[in-house]
DNA sequence: CTTTTGAGTAAGTCATGACTTACCGTAAGC
DNA sequence: GCTTACGGTAAGTCATGACTTACTCAAAAG
């Protein structure tokens, strides 16, 4: 019934603006985290703990490059928050073919 | 660039699980403040402050019947936040596929 | 016109969470 | 072996926001 539930971290993960700029910034291209600092408002710190919450999601993947760490999109999540949608989508669309039916039958 | 700005009332008012369970009953017919409240473990104002967070962020609407207020998605803001994710699905293949080219070139 | 039903608003509480600075760990470079 | 670069973690602050109860308002019913 109630199986968003899963989709809370990610929802949430996205609410925040600040995260939702890095989750953007990566689908662009795979970034380091003092990079993504620099273009930033917040401090490196404050983008560290983004991307714990971002990969707590599932929504990014870490790599290490010597004494970098590169993050990256996990691609498997946004597919599924499209599956939400087009969950979304088709009942909305059921439900509005229902009224009209119904209006009809007046 | 940071278009996705215009997004923040709409992420931030999925982001809360009652708020989404609200949401996604309204997905399955449009229903009645009321109605709503007796199915969620959430006081009736509760209810009411979660639907304004929705309605400020465009993702339902309203219709006066009587005494009652029903309450409806409003489908462009599903669509919106398809155009979103595309986006990002964009273009995190086409990073995908620039970083696979790179190596290619190795 | 009063009563009842349905719902938005006010005010206050309490938890969460987005930051900061300070610190600690680890991989490369000299 | 030190030092420097890069990042995660700890601890504390401050704002936001998800609730509650109490109230106010509006429409229909009697």
């Amino acid at each position: 019934m109630t199986y968003s539930k899963a989709f809370d971290p990610v929802f949430s993960a996205l609410a925040d603006p600040t995260r939702r700029a890095v989750f953007e910034r990566l689908a662009l291209a795979p970034t380091s985290v003092g990079a993504l600092a620099e273009t930033l408002p917040v401090s490196r710190p404050a983008v560290s703990q983004h991307l714990k919450v971002l990969s707590d999601a599932g929504l990014v993947s870490v790599r290490q490059d010597g004494t970098r760490r590169i993050y990256a999109i996990e691609a498997e999540r946004l597919h599924d928050l499209r599956t939400w949608l087009d969950r979304m989508w088709g009942d909305a669309l059921t439900a509005f073919s229902e009224a009209a039916e119904k209006d009809q039958a007046k």
